[in-house]
DNA sequence: CGAAGTCTGTGAATATTATCACAAATAGAT
DNA sequence: ATCTATTTGTGATAATATTCACAGACTTCG
């Protein structure tokens, strides 16, 4: 594996390319260039190469890269073979989306656990899980080793729900509250702030 | 305004800002300085001065910024006068999630639309609006003034709703397909892909 | 008023990320 | 076997974004 840090924006890419080239293997294409794939990928042939570059050579000058092994490296270097148990907190409209969000399964995300601090919603089964109270947290992270944390709660109760998560060894957010999160170093994570990014885009239509 | 071009980052981070000074004006704290508004955004005292700087000068040496005042300078700065009509595409779970997400009607957004291609859910009615068939889309477009569409289907259909939403003269798209699409240069996308969000937080954990 | 302290605004310096561009490697044709 | 057309991998270069650092503006306090 690489030394040099690599970039968490050719981390993400990867998952892109992994996608088309499994797309690509599906469809029986036995090889692909670079500038295909980023075409397929709306990113240049270089950042394909450079992306790619932090992990090894991978292609053959002349042909390209093949398909079948480029997958195989790529799921291996994002440890597509390990699952990730995820709990859910939170089961207003966006929670209840992302426990039955279809796309997680496929990519080794399982999500275990739902909570919700609402009394009327606790004990209702959604999808085969049933909705638990919050003061059963750490238990569960720990019996069903859950090492991802989604936040789907309103941002007034965001960050206590983040020190639970926390306090209970979870070290992996997902958090969908429209607040900054003041977590320890060592916790990592990911605002997907809806709002944001609709009135982002829109900005730059305006302008 | 300025005339030099404005990061992506900048825009993003502008909108945190605004999140935070309103808590304080609601909280009667009528001054802060840089340092300290960065601390609740996460961010450094510089990065905050910087990102603001592009718009103007708004801060006082010695006291910091006036909440209020600043406050004001965001809203014109973002456009928070004016609402955008925003149209829902695909009534699965995430689809009815985001049609009745109480996140963005705070910020002036405004879903006046949703459409799906399943005959089943055409014509139910959910939070008040009516689930019509794509057939209709251009014409809806129209009339209610819809400027940016929420692609909520699967990775196959997606690039086909893209297609009719940017025919139908939308310009802005929040994508939650697993799927590159592919927009003429006017059109603005952002992609949310959530099984990659969370893979790639999961990457970093896992190395 | 003057001194000490606070805080902004912004050029300069860094750091990070993406693009260029080309030598070297390979394939394929003749 | 040689020539031509491709395509990779990667230093060099360019573009972008962030942090530093400090002069100058303002505040507060004695």
């Amino acid at each position: 594996m690489a030394a040099k840090k690599i970039p968490e924006g050719t981390i993400s890419r990867l998952f892109i390319y992994l996608r088309e080239i499994t797309e690509l293997v599906n469809m029986n294409i036995r090889t692909i260039s670079s500038a295909e794939l980023g075409e397929r990928a709306n990113l240049s042939d270089a950042q394909v190469r450079k992306d790619l570059g932090y992990f090894g050579q991978f292609g053959v000058s002349g042909s390209g890269y093949d398909t079948g092994e480029l997958k195989q490296a790529l799921e291996k270097i994002l440890g597509k073979d390990k699952t990730w148990n995820v709990a859910v907190i939170g089961a207003g409209h966006l929670g209840l989306a992302l426990i039955s969000y279809p796309g997680f399964k496929k990519h080794g995300l399982q999500v275990v656990a739902a909570f919700d601090a609402n009394k009327k919603k606790i004990g209702k089964e959604l999808g085969g899980l049933e909705i638990q109270p919050l003061s059963e947290l750490k238990k569960t992270v720990a019996s069903k080793k859950i090492s991802i944390g989604i936040v789907a709660v309103p941002a007034e109760n965001a960050q206590e729900v983040a020190n639970e998560l926390i306090n209970s060894g979870v070290e992996c957010l997902l958090n969908f509250a429209p607040t900054s999160l003041n977590v320890p170093e060592k916790v990592k994570v990911k605002d997907v702030d809806l709002s944001r990014e609709l009135e982002t885009l829109s900005y730059f239509l305006a302008t």
